[in-house]
DNA sequence: GTCTATAGGTGGATAGAC
DNA sequence: GTCTATCCACCTATAGAC
């Protein structure tokens, strides 16, 4: 999901740098590299004066766009899950396939761990009783709204023809996508990107008998 | 894997009781509370503090049984794979049936989500660019372990013609083992224990057929 | 082995000047 | 918006008495 990161940092320089305003807002690259953090280091490891130092502010003017390090969990989040939720949308504009829509999905994840990364739902769930109700919630809802995609991929293909398997789709889309995000973290452990690539495959093959 | 730790804590019980002396010694109560935190909260929000009060001495006493952070760490994932490798050898001594193999490792971590955990192993590679080289090796030397041990009985299971899969029995257990890993996740997220259960499904009828 | 005492650093967070 | 200054709680870790 590094292209998710990349997606979300060129959002706003592509229409900046039309109008010869390319500087990223302070909220932006507080919010960037704080994501960064918590996607390879985990959200407990991340600090306020991390942040300060990279963006090059100090500790307290954070806190005036984050007042408490829980505002800054769910703003990340919420970014998080609109770039997710628009990486889906152009897997949906671009393609219709559905063994070619899966395949796009999969490099979402493939990318991130190139990028020695996790995905970012799946670092705050390991850390899930160390966040507020609120933030819980919020990662609850990204691993829904991602499976809940991801079910609708799986209906259609079987509907069509395309796909091939047993029960309700959104148990299968839950399975499939934990499995995913089990994957990424043993991939990083091992740094073997083929740990993911082979669970991948795994999917498709029975998914397409 | 409760069963892991009620196997660790029982250890030294089952000696200790026939002698009249069932004290446990303070450096397995420090262990067996650190391991619960780190199951349950993470391992960067485990503190000496949480210790010390729990066990009810002084953080310094703790530093007498684990001079820095890192000691306590690894004498974790030392004594979290030798209970693994226990467990692992029960169900070869008391099962043959591949299928039931299989059910009885799934147990192990189904049981470890009824108790609100994840399995250590799991927990540290999540937050594994936050630990040193040493107990970075320790998290991959328990993945290889379980692997391995999953890769027999895949191998196994499919010489018999018990398992039906296609490809290396190392690889297929790979999967395996990440998939659950993060059901297990997903399903502390969801408190859900249907979401572990219907990924092993999953992978039970896959490799049945 | 366990304690007291303490060190030096880091954590998130706030008040108030500019 | 960003700063200085500060707070207090917490962190890992050590020295030395008992």
């Amino acid at each position: 999901m590094s292209g998710i990161l990349v997606a979300s940092l060129t959002a706003h320089l592509s229409i900046g740098r039309l109008v010869g305003m390319n500087a990223i807002p302070v909220k932006d690259k507080i919010l960037d590299y704080a994501q960064f953090l918590v996607q390879t280091r985990g959200y407990n490891a991340m600090s306020y004066r991390d942040l300060a130092d990279e963006v090059g502010i100090k500790t307290s003017s954070i806190h005036y766009y984050f007042p408490a390090k829980e505002d800054l969990a769910v703003a990340l989040l919420d970014r998080y899950r609109a770039a997710f939720k628009g990486a889906l949308a152009v897997i949906d504009a671009e393609t219709t396939d559905p063994k070619l829509k899966f395949k796009r999905f999969v490099d979402l994840f493939v990318d991130t761990v190139r990028a020695g990364k996790i995905c970012l739902g799946g670092m705050f769930a390991s850390d899930l009783t160390t966040l507020t109700d609120a933030t819980q919630d919020q990662v609850r809802t990204f691993f829904s709204e991602s499976e809940e995609w991801l079910a609708d991929l799986l209906k259609g293909g079987r509907d069509s023809g395309r796909f091939n398997f047993e029960g309700p789709p959104r148990i299968e889309a839950e399975t499939i996508f934990s499995m995913l995000e089990g994957a990424m973290i043993a991939a990083r452990l091992f740094n073997d990107e083929k740990r993911l690539l082979s669970a991948a495959k795994w999917v498709q093959s029975t998914l397409a008998e």
